[in-house]
RNA sequence: GGAGGGAUGCCCGAGCGGCCAAAGGGAGCAGACUGUAAAUCUGCCGGCUUAUGCCUUCGGUGGUUCGAAUCCACCUCCCUCCA
């Protein structure tokens, strides 16, 4: 902690047995969040298809913090915005809490320059901007953040070994540079914005000892609030990413919430809990929602195949969103066949409550330590497609012509 | 009654003598998406199939040609204009 900018704090309630699940309180400026938690992806201060009403309800199942993108809303609609109304909580009418994302992710996910100095994206319409870490947490602050990110050098978790230990030393260095920048800020201009929390960010592929070494660098700061684990699920495998979360988890402090970043299938989210993992946002609820894609208690449904044309049950008979409780497969089928943004929407809602639901179910049993056997269970089900219609063989692949050689 | 324009694979639509089992869409089927450049991307999509192979296809029937979805004749149906 550094003194009177520090704000986060984690009270720890519950440790499973043979597991590293825990449960615990991260007490932001503007609430109080179970963990282990799923943040909902708000990318440009609106999680996509959702209302504040929706968003409401998720805060009420337990989700009372969202993820917003400080290069995104940098670019626009630019810092102006957040200085005029009073930071980005009061824009968005969203009382709860903010979590944002350094820009670290699009500098993977964009085309663009990097130098020392930070990254030059070209991917949005960002014309030159140089995202450096001080850039990022002006940004930041201005956005009004409960909790802030270091702008990290986030690449492909199969890249070599020489180019995974120059992104993690560049991590590093930028993240001295964010938290300088940090303490060095004046209070925040708007009397909405209290002090936020500054979380570093692990990187290191999928090479244990680099793992290990930027975890140290790191932990051996003094002055985060927080750690997470960045540049898992850009390329890595199940068995990869789950190993190298548990390795870095063990290596965090205990104290100090465990931010698990970007990784999220609902099976992701059972492995990182029982992994020791507090915090974890993903796109793919909201994301694969467009591509017609449910998460179910029944497994993973695609809405857009054909075999629900007829099918006149809800989604997931144990779901009591408005998707499930007011709707058949058949409708939503439809819906989704038609584009039409309220089959978006619905499936946006429902993955979304199914998440967080999950959630819910994680933390009940660690408090009632019973989550090792949760786990086991789940572990199974979490993965499955739907099993009443099973996904087809694989499609005929085009045989190669041979080549003709003499 | 006269003049002209059309009929192509499930649908729309290109092709106008050989490189055509026939472009491109759409639909259908399958797959992929993990700190959101994404209402996106990939594969299959006449039949048989291991096929660089064979069979059946471009309204119908004949014909011209080494070779026709493409040219000619007639027929059927559709559209536009003139009486």
């Amino acid at each position: 902690m550094h003194g009177d900018v520090a704000t986060v704090r984690l009270e720890v309630h519950a440790k499973a047995t043979g597991s590293r699940a825990r449960v615990a309180t991260l007490v932001t400026a503007h609430d109080r969040v179970e963990t282990p938690v799923f943040m909902p992806v708000g990318t440009r201060a609106t999680v996509r298809t959702q209302t504040l009403e929706q968003l409401e309800q998720l805060a009420q199942l337990g989700a009372p913090i969202l993820l917003a993108n400080t290069y995104h809303l940098l670019v626009r609609p630019g810092l102006d915005v957040f200085e005029r109304f009073g930071g980005l909580h009061r824009w968005m009418g969203w009382s709860h809490s903010i979590l944002t994302d350094s820009g670290g992710f699009q500098v993977f996910s964009l085309p663009c320059t990097i130098s020392e100095a930070g990254a030059e994206l070209h991917g949005l319409d960002g014309r030159g901007l140089l995202l450096s870490p001080e850039q990022s947490i002006a940004t930041q602050r201005a956005i009004g953040s409960d909790i802030m990110m270091v702008l990290d050098h986030c690449i492909a978790s199969t890249s070599s070994r020489a180019e995974t230990e120059a992104a993690m030393h560049r991590t590093h260095r930028w993240a001295d540079r964010s938290l300088a920048a940090h303490r060095a800020a004046p209070p925040a201009p708007n009397l909405d914005a209290p002090p936020a929390a500054l979380f570093a960010i692990v990187q290191g592929a999928c090479f244990p000892d680099l793992r290990r070494t930027s975890a140290e660098v790191l932990t051996n700061t003094d002055g985060f609030d927080g750690y997470a684990i960045g540049g898992l699920a850009v390329g890595d495998t199940r068995s990869q990413r789950e190993d190298i979360t548990e390795l870095v988890t063990e290596l965090l402090p205990a104290d100090r919430p465990r931010y698990l970043m970007g990784v999220g299938t609902p099976l992701d989210l059972l492995e990182g809990v029982h992994r020791g993992v507090d915090m974890f946002d993903c796109i793919l609820p909201t994301a694969l929602a467009q591509q017609g894609v449910a998460f179910t208690s029944h497994g993973r449904l695609d809405l857009e195949r054909g075999v629900y044309k007829l099918a006149d049950q809800p989604l997931d008979g144990a779901c009591a969103c408005d998707a499930c409780t007011r709707h058949s497969r058949s409708y939503l089928h439809h819906l989704m066949k038609c584009q039409e943004p309220l089959g978006w929407q619905l499936l946006a809602q429902h993955n979304l409550v199914f998440y967080v639901r999950l959630m819910a179910a994680m933390r009940a049993h660690i408090r009632a330590d019973t989550f090792a056997a949760f786990y086991r269970e789940q572990r199974e089900l979490l993965a499955r497609a739907d099993p009443e219609h099973p996904p087809g063989p694989r499609p005929r692949v085009k045989r190669r012509k041979p080549q003709v050689q003499r």
